[in-house]
DNA sequence: GTCTATAAAGCGATAGAC
DNA sequence: GTCTATCGCTTTATAGAC
């Protein structure tokens, strides 16, 4: 299965897998460029701001990946309660029930997180506030709906470290049908 | 406010600190210096295995805390119910409502993860037996009392992401806060 | 666009004086 | 027990050939 690079975009898929399985500092130009199949040349032709530069990139791919996906049709979709359940499905497989780790969560305990911050910060904040709309449409006071957004978005991020402290990818499972339960049933 | 280091166990608390805002790739030699105020020659005598040593110190202490003030009083508490909301108090407490982060849950998700694998495994583990425990004594099904507990642990995980995520440190006490009625209320 | 070579800095770790 | 000096290696980043 060769790997074929033939823009940038085309790199960001590997790079991701480094930057969430090593964290910022431990994503090294060696194991990115190896990821990648390129040398540092190359990564830097297409990233001329290094390491950084590769990480926002990889930062705005996943936001944008999430804010087609999740966000918007949490926010557009004629039936909310539906448009929940999706966001679900596609979380828990997004992340692989565990197995794949939250960047945006990575980076936010790391040491990176000033150099992210307001991508990081957006990134949660959209979520909260995407699924907050459409439980509110569903039919939740705005207070219960913000407070069930939230709790959702800090179950699954739990979910995630747990899974990967106890090596459990069960724990993703159980978290995400304990929270649509909660945020379905009225 | 001179720090004084008479003996290992003194540089613990500065050691902790570094790993937990740098992770452990992102704490060099230097800054480990710098908050003990101690050359490399002097962290060298106290931890001949270097900085995988300082960290693996620093986790049983971790543990050894948690061991005492959180999990050994829910095993063994006359008063189930009050261990747990005893627990909410001191997790509260010790993660400084989400501005302090918990090493264990950063370690589980960053690159040092299998280095420390059994260390961080222990600790979860630990602690979801010990609350499993707790709930049960209280009068729970041994069933609703892993799954509470499961879902308290992860909460507050989850809950120290995004608080700092979002730089709001009111996300871990709405957390608790959530999780104390779900726990103690039947 | 991709590569190798290399620079400059920082890393973890060690040696040895005091 | 603490320090400085230093080793050997890796790091990010740049330069320049092709």
């Amino acid at each position: 299965m060769p790997r074929v690079v033939v823009e940038r975009a085309d790199t960001l898929p590997a790079l991701a897998e480094v930057f969430r399985e090593h964290g910022y500092e431990g994503a090294s130009l060696a194991l990115l460029g190896r990821a990648t199949g390129l040398g540092k040349g190359s990564l830097y032709h297409f990233f001329p701001g290094g390491k950084e530069e590769m990480a926002s990139a990889v930062l705005a791919e996943i936001d944008g990946w999430f804010e087609v996906n999740v966000f918007a049709p949490l926010r557009d979709a004629e039936e909310p309660a539906q448009a929940v359940a999706a966001m679900f499905d596609a979380v828990e497989d997004y992340f692989r029930s565990g197995q794949r780790v939250c960047l945006v969560g990575v980076l936010a305990l790391g040491d990176a997180r000033d150099r992210f911050g307001q991508a990081v910060r957006g990134y949660f904040a959209r979520w909260i506030d995407a699924l907050a709309a459409a439980l509110a449409r569903a039919g939740r006071s705005r207070g219960e709906a913000a407070a069930l957004a939230e709790e959702a978005v800090v179950g699954v991020q739990g979910a995630i470290v747990l899974s990967r402290a106890l090596d459990q990818s069960a724990v993703v499972g159980r978290a995400v049908r304990t929270l649509r339960e909660r945020l379905e049933i009225s």
